[in-house]
Formats: C-alpha cells, structure tokens, sequence
RNA sequence: GGGUGAUUAGCUCAGUUGGCUAGAGCACUUCUCUUACAAAGAAGGGGUCACUGGUUCGAGUCCAGUAUCACCCACCA
C-alpha cells in the first residue's frame, strides 16, 4: 500500500487543489452551517481583520510574512473549535496609488493626470486598483490563508466608505475636525498636503550661508545663518535669544530687508538657539514650521514667496517665477554684489522629503482639514493612551507599548485633506452667497457639511481627498459593519498583527479612530512583526535588487517552506533575515514529515487514530513517545498563548524530527506498534497544520481521513494516558545505544565488526527489561553491531573492557584489540577532573545556608539528587581508572 | 538632540515569571547509499552569552553604566 508515493515532496502538485478544497467547504467562512472542528462549538469567536495590503502592485514578502502569522493564529483558533474569522481587504492607498498609475500612464500612453481629467482618471486608477487586487488575491491565497473571500472588502467600497464618511460627519459635528490655514508639509511633486508621519528625513550635506542684514538707519549689520537663502524673501523678522548678551541693545530695532527693502523688527525669542550659527535667525513664518509658530506669536506677517509648484510668487519680487532652486542661486549672486554675503560653511542638516516620490518638501501656509487630537471633549490620543495603559489592548512586543505611547503624547493635530485625485472626496459644500456679498474677497461662502450633496443650487463640493490612513484608520470596524451582524459578533476582533513600520502610521490611527467611533477598542491583541530583510541584512528594494518574490519561492520550494522559514527563529517586533538557503532548509523539514507520513502509510494496515487507551501503551519506548508527546503539546498551548509561535514550531521540530523519526521509527521496525504510530502521526499533523497547512492537509488526505484536516480538533494534552509513564526505560536504552555508537567512532571499529557487550546494573527491574526478547533485538539493531549481550558480570572479569557508567548502569564494551590504555586512562582523568569541578560547585552551594535556607525547596532537592548521581558516577569512573593503572 | 532594539558557536538566530554543566539551523570533521527520507542517517569539534559594576543563595535572563552597530522620532535656522 501507498508503494507508489514519491520519495520526494512535490508540493506544486497539491497545493492548489487543497487550497480549493478549502474554499469549496467554506470552511473559512464562519456562518452557520460552517462546518466546524470535529463538532466541537464552544460559541467562541475568532477575529482578525487583516491589513489591507495597497492595491497598486503586487504582494511582497513583507505581506508573506504578516500573513503567515496572521495565519497561523487563525487555524490555531479554528482547530481549537472557535468560530473563526479572517477577513480579508486592499487600500486604495492614495498618494501612493497615485504616484504609480501617473508613472505607469507616462509611461504606457505618455499621458500626465491633467491630460485626461480628473474624473476619467479616477475612473482609471479604480480599474486599476481592481485589477491589481485581483492579482494579489491570487498571490494570497497562494501563501495559504485561511480568509473568507465572500467578505473581501475594498477601502473604497460604497458600504465601507458610507461609514468612514459618517465619522467624519459626526466628528466634523462634535468639533474634533476643523478647517483652518496652518504651516504644512507640501509635495511640489504630488502637490498636496503631507501629515508628519508622511514626511521621511534624510540627513544631507548642505550648506549653511551667513547673511549680512542691515540695520536702519546705521551702517551696522546683523548676520543670519540659513540653509535657505531663497526664503529671505519672505522673511518677517530676525529673532535672537532674550538672553543673548551679543544682541540684548538691537532687540526692538528694524532692520532692512536686502533684495526687498522691506522693514522688518528684530524680535526676542527664547525658541532661538544661543549657539546655532550667529545666534541670530531670519523668520520666514510662510514657510518654515518652527518661523510659523513664533510668526503667529509676535503677530508677524506672512508672506508666501514660494507657491505650490515650489516656484517663487509676485511677492518675490524680480525673481517671481523662478523656482526655488533657481532663486536661491540668483538670490546669493545678488548678495555677493552688496557685499552681503559673509561667508558659507558646510553642514550637515537633515531635509524633509515625500515618503511615497522622495520630492523635498515645502513648508508652506495652506488651508487644510485638521483632526484635533486633544479636543476637550473628547481628547483621541488621552483616550488612546488610557486604554494601552491600562492593558486593554495587549501589545507584543510589550516594550513596543512605551513607544506607542510616547508617539500619541507628542501627537500634534492630524492633517487629513489631500490635493491628490485618487480617494474619497470630502463630504462638504460651499455655496457664495451672491445677495449678501458686499466685498467678494472678505466674504466666507456657505458651507455644508453632510453624507449626501446638499439641496439648492450653486453647491460645489470640496475638492480635497482624505488622507489614506483616515479610511485605513477606521478599517477595524467598517469591514465588520458592512455585513449584518459581524459586529456585534466579532467586535472587538481578537488579534491585529502589522509591521512594526506600520505603528505609527496605521495602528496609533485605528486605535483612536475605534476609541471614538464605537466607544471600544479596536482588538485585544496587538502583534508586530519585524521587518524581513536580506542575507546581509538590507531592506529589500526595487533599486537594490534584491527582492525575494513569493511566487518563486512558493513554485521553488512550497508554501509550506516559505511559512516556516518566515516564523521559524524570529521574535514578535524584531527584524529576520530571508535567504534561499534558509527556505532549503524547511523545505527539508518539509520531506521529512512526508517521509515519516510515508513510512507510516507503507506499513500493513496502518491508519490514523484518533484515541488510544493505555492498554495500547505496550513497550518502553511506546510510553516514552506518548510522554514526549504530551509534554510537547503542554508547551506549545503555552507557547500560543504567549504568541510565541517560533519557539512553538521549534519544539515540534524537534519532537517530530529528534524523538519521533529518528528514535520512535526505527524501534516500530522491530517492535511494531500500529496503534501508538497512528496515534502519535495524527496528532503530529494536526499540530503542524497552522504552520503547514498544505503538506499536513495533503498527507491527512492521503490517510483517507474523512473530515478534512483544516477542521480536526486541536490535539489536548492526555495526562490520563501519561499517569505512570515510566519514560526512564527507554531513554535509558537510548543512553546505551548512542554510548555504543561513540565507543565504536572514538576506536575506529569497522560498522561491520560485531561486539560484545555486558549491562550490570543493580536494578532489578531495569535489567529485567533490557533482557526482553524485544528490547534485546532493539540494542542489536540500531545501528551498535552488538552480537551478544552479557548481564551482571563480575568487574573481574570485565576489567579489560571499555567501561562507560550511565546513571544506574554499568556499561561494559568488549572490543577484539586490546584496549588502548593510556587513552583511556586519559580520557577518564579528563571526565574525572571535570566532574569534580562540577561536584565541587554544587556540594559547596549545598552546604551554603544562604542556599538552603533561600531557594525553594523543589530546586534543592532537585540539586542534592544530582549531587548524589554525579558522586556515584565518579566513584565508578574512580574504580575504573584504578583497574586499568 | 531624544528614543528603541541588537550584541549568545565561523555564519544566521532562538532562549517570557532568574534555577542542573547554554540551544537550533547552516557551515566544519569522521563515517555510512542500513528498503521512509543522501533534501538522509550516525558520531563529533566549536561559546568567559559585548564590557564594567550591582541586586540575588543563584544572572544569558533583572538593575545601572560603557562601547559598537542598526532602526525610529525631532520645528538642528
């Protein structure tokens, strides 16, 4: 039976069909009637709403990653009985999105954004992000999660977004939002308004140029330092320190604005750094955030001198028209001709540039949407801060919560209107009231703000577009409110796992957003992945290079390996690296399962089992696999409640590959026992399905069962079938086995040449199982070339052979050459030195009464039965020395 | 300027209430195609857990400081 599997594990050839098996039983769909796992129905809920990765491209292995986790959780949950729900979605992605279709558009049809409107574009980019989501769906479903597509939800959908635009109603009403002119981040590049976590910083060489300001009415100069020389244009003032002794006599003096000739005051500030160039700085408030605030607080003009195209304004006077990179030359060129320009030092400094194009960034005074993050009424980042203070919302890593919070405190008010075409407008109307105007450029026009167009004539809707994360931030309750009842069901969700790139940006906002919208917090758990990076540990980059596509991994090697290698030795929030030959190694492991699954299946009326009872216990390494069985199912429960997936899959690992195949398979070729080997192979696939869903679900196939393995019950922990396990046994045999195996590598004895050897021992018992029938065979047979067991010898008559002391076991070797004595009496003085170092430390801790006294009494029982052990295997080792000298 | 993380075997990394002489994978050495698996098996070698102090009966683990690296934040004109 089952000669014809392949001794290889060809995953390409089933994947896809068990993943549609999957999707035909609708198992990831947790309605009534899902079929459920072996009929357990506690009524427990299972929630993740997963991060909708941005419909623009196509999945990367960042996206593999969080998926693998979020999956993981989810079979988890699902074989534990719990109604279990992943849902799935994508993000429109605004400024992002934008930025790849203009690019594709050029370079497809030559076309820019305003070449085909506003609407058309729109229309395009939408098709755009639905084709693209499509692809992905594919690519995710490819990496194995378990999500109910009939759910699938898009950040633009009309049902979702109807909820998003409520919020924004009802904060607009509550007085959380407000409209109002204030310095922002401006992209010349996107032309539109940036939130500050938007804006990337990036440390560059510049130049610092030190400016010579005129005093009225004098012939004395005052000198500034800048990195922007352009913006003297704009400049309202010049601020020194209140405590600068250099400048105390011209505070309140005027100055004379070169280039302009404007007259501007020298004002006192205790914002201005002492020891930052000459002490003294020109104040642009148009066009620099720290200028604005002091701007605002002496009452200065603001003069916007650089526009939206990054170009300089009629306010510039004759340099109107230029850009600012052009101004700034011609602006120093002109300086350098009074004689104004003192001198230009290096320094590094670090600019603002878009995150999404890389553009610099302009600070500019532009009218925009602000959420006021500490409203009075209702403070969104105090509330958000109490509910992780209070642990509502558990974090992992925990230290990632102190971040959090430190970011939410020094929280300034969120821009949420974009310039961009691509997203949700904003829900708001103007309408001039023409009878009423008596001056047109005073007059603040009629504003409406509601969910639908206002009635009446003359209404023209506000053209700005949200910030993409105002619609992500509100993800985790408008994907569950658009269907009938999955809130109250779902809400909140259980786990919510993102990069820990997206903290800021993504989980500070869905917090906040939930905290006001529902009155709850968005989901109990809070999971951070690190980033994955590559061998050497760089980002992976469309520039570098070096990008590992999922698809070819899972073609090369299998989803399943690709899984692992992305869980396996890494920790919740910290970074891992990913590499071919680390994916090579899991597909190995991969095999192996599919070799041990084959070798069970190859055997004569084999199949998996559900129960046993201890009456099927029947030899010592029965009770030892069924012991370490339940012991590695103890701790990987403990594991996944701790979340600690990684050290859960290396137990099994081991337990699978050290204990089961390597040990527990070659005994049952000798001593068969269908049962236990049915028994321990069931609960084995079961525990490695989140963790590889394929392999386990094809192997669980292959084993005829009937209910399909995504749905199987997760395995409990069987202290019944474990009470009066004696494990010792059998590792006592192993003990043996790989102490033969030594002896005969250290002494170069041929595989081939039998031995003889003699076990003495003064446990009955323990003798008495070695001289079975069975367990005699096992000692010949794994792989020590015994020919003859002896029992009880006298040492007389042993005294020639290797001797080697295992616990309650005298191990005696005899090998056809004499003995090489002088190796062996150094290889004892070697072992006796350092077991009496080792008896040395733990007899002095024992006769220390601060030890005894302090530590709990279990560790000092533990510690005198090792004494006792380790002194008894020295004076063995004693006696052998003795017998050879 | 502020913050966080890392520092454990040649390499990549685990190690969560502090508790026997610190683990894995890869690489390395020696041997084996033994019928589940050479993508394998057997036996090995290899570590003052960055450094310095402290707390403790006991520290890779907790605390303080130092060094190096990485990342993040910031209104460094």
């Amino acid at each position: 039976m089952n000669k014809e599997l392949p001794k290889i594990y060809e995953p390409q050839k089933v994947e896809d069909e068990i993943y549609a098996r999957w999707e035909q039983s609708r198992c990831f769909q947790p309605e009534a009637g899902q079929p459920l796992a072996d009929n357990l129905d506690k009524r427990e809920t299972y929630c993740n709403v997963l991060p909708p990765p941005n419909a623009n491209g196509e999945l990367h292995i960042g996206h593999a990653s969080g998926y693998t986790v979020m999956d993981i959780f989810g079979r988890y949950a699902r074989m534990n009985g719990k109604k279990t729900l992943l849902l799935p979605g994508k993000d429109h992605a605004g400024i992002q999105t934008q930025v790849v279709f203009e690019k594709k558009l050029l370079a497809e049809q030559g076309l820019s954004r305003q070449e085909i409107g506003r609407e058309n574009f729109y229309k395009k980019t939408y098709e755009f992000c639905i084709d693209r989501a499509n692809y992905m769906r594919s690519q995710e479903k490819k990496i194995g999660i378990s999500a109910d597509w009939s759910r699938e939800k898009f950040t633009l959908d009309p049902d979702v977004l109807k909820i998003a635009m409520e919020t924004f109603v009802k904060m607009h009403e509550d007085g959380l939002i407000y409209k109002g002119k204030r310095i922002i981040n401006w992209c010349p590049r996107c032309s539109t308004a940036l939130s500050d976590v938007e804006v990337l910083h990036k440390e560059t060489p510049g130049k610092l140029y030190f400016i010579k300001y005129p005093l009225e009415n004098s012939t004395e100069f005052i000198t500034v330092a800048t990195t922007r020389p352009e913006t003297m244009l704009g400049d309202t003032a010049v601020a020194v320190n209140p405590k600068d002794k250099r400048y105390l006599k011209l505070i309140g003096k005027n100055i004379v604005l070169p280039l302009q000739n404007t007259i501007i005051p020298i004002i006192a500030d205790k914002r201005i750094d002492l020891s930052f160039g000459t002490g003294a700085v020109k104040i642009t408030p148009a066009h620099d955030p720290l200028d604005w605030q002091i701007g605002k607080d002496h009452n200065l003009e603001e003069i916007q001198i650089i526009d939206e195209k990054a170009a300089i304004t009629e306010l510039g006077g004759k340099y109107a028209g230029l850009t600012a990179h052009v101004a700034r030359e011609e602006v120093l060129k002109d300086l350098e001709k009074l004689n104004l320009l003192e001198k230009v030092e290096e320094l590094a400094h670090s600019i603002s540039i878009c995150e999404r194009c890389k553009t610099i960034i302009e600070p500019l005074t532009s009218s925009q949407w602000f959420i006021n993050v500490d409203a009075k009424n209702f403070s969104l980042k105090k509330k958000a801060i109490e509910a992780i203070k209070k642990n509502e919302i558990e974090i992992f890593p925990n230290n990632f919560q102190k971040i959090l919070i430190d970011w939410f405190e020094n929280m300034r008010d969120w821009c949420i209107s974009r310039q961009i075409w691509w997203g949700p407008q904003f829900p708001v109307w103007y309408r001039t009231n023409s009878q009423l105007t008596t001056d047109n450029s005073q007059q603040e026009p009629e504003m409406y703000v509601g969910l639908t167009p206002p009635e009446g004539e003359g209404w023209v809707q506000d053209e700005n577009t949200f910030d993409t994360w105002f619609t992500s931030g509100q993800w985790a309750y408008t994907t569950l409110k658009s269907k009938e009842g999955d809130f109250g069901m779902f809400y909140p969700s259980d786990t919510m796992v993102m990069g820990r790139d997206l903290l800021f940006f993504w989980s500070s906002r869905m917090i906040m957003m939930s905290l006001y919208t529902t009155g709850k917090i968005p989901f109990k758990n809070l999971f951070y992945t690190g980033l994955v990076l590559d061998k050497e540990g760089h980002k992976f980059s469309k520039s570098r290079g070096n990008g590992i596509d999922p698809l070819t991994v899972i073609d090369k090697f299998g989803a399943d390996a690709l899984r692992m290698s992305l869980v396996m030795d890494s920790a919740p929030g910290q970074n891992s690296r990913l590499y071919e030959e680390k994916i090579e190694t899991f597909r190995n492991f991969a095999n192996k399962l599919w070799n041990i699954s084959r070798f069970c299946l190859s055997q004569e009326n084999f199949k998996l089992v559900k129960t046993i009872s201890k009456e099927d216990i029947k030899t010592p390494a029965d009770a030892w696999i069924i012991n370490c069985l339940d012991k590695t199912t103890i701790e990987i429960d403990k594991l996944f409640a701790n979340k600690q997936i990684s050290v859960a899959a290396d137990i099994l690992k081991s337990f699978t590959w050290n204990d089961f195949a390597d040990w527990y398979l070659e005994i049952n070729k000798i001593e068969k026992n269908q049962k236990v080997l049915g028994y321990v192979l069931d609960k084995l696939l079961r525990l490695w399905h989140p963790f590889m869903p394929f392999i386990t679900e094809h192997i669980w196939t292959l084993a005829k069962q009937e209910k399909m393995l995504i749905i199987s019950a997760w395995p409990k922990s069987n202290p019944e079938l474990c009470s009066n396990i004696e494990a010792r046994e059998f590792e006592a045999i192993q003990n043996i086995i790989t102490t033969i195996r030594n002896v005969r590598t250290e002494n170069k004895i041929e595989l081939g040449k039998k031995i003889t050897i003699t076990i003495n021992s003064k446990n009955e018992k323990l003798l008495k199982t070695f001289q079975s029938e069975f367990q005699e065979d096992i000692l010949k047979r794994l792989k020590t070339g015994i020919e003859t067991i002896g029992y009880n010898k006298s040492e007389e008559e042993l005294k020639d052979e290797i001797k080697r002391t295992l616990g309650e076991i005298n191990l005696y070797i005899h090998l056809a050459d004499a003995i090489d004595t002088e190796k062996e009496t150094a290889r004892i003085k070697k072992e006796i030195a350092n077991l009496e170092g080792f008896i040395a430390g733990l007899a002095g801790r024992l006769a220390d009464k601060n030890f005894t006294s302090k530590a709990p009494t279990q560790i000092i029982n533990q510690q005198k039965e090792t004494l006792a052990k380790k002194q008894a295997e020295l004076s063995e080792l004693q006696k052998h020395l003795d017998s050879l000298s």
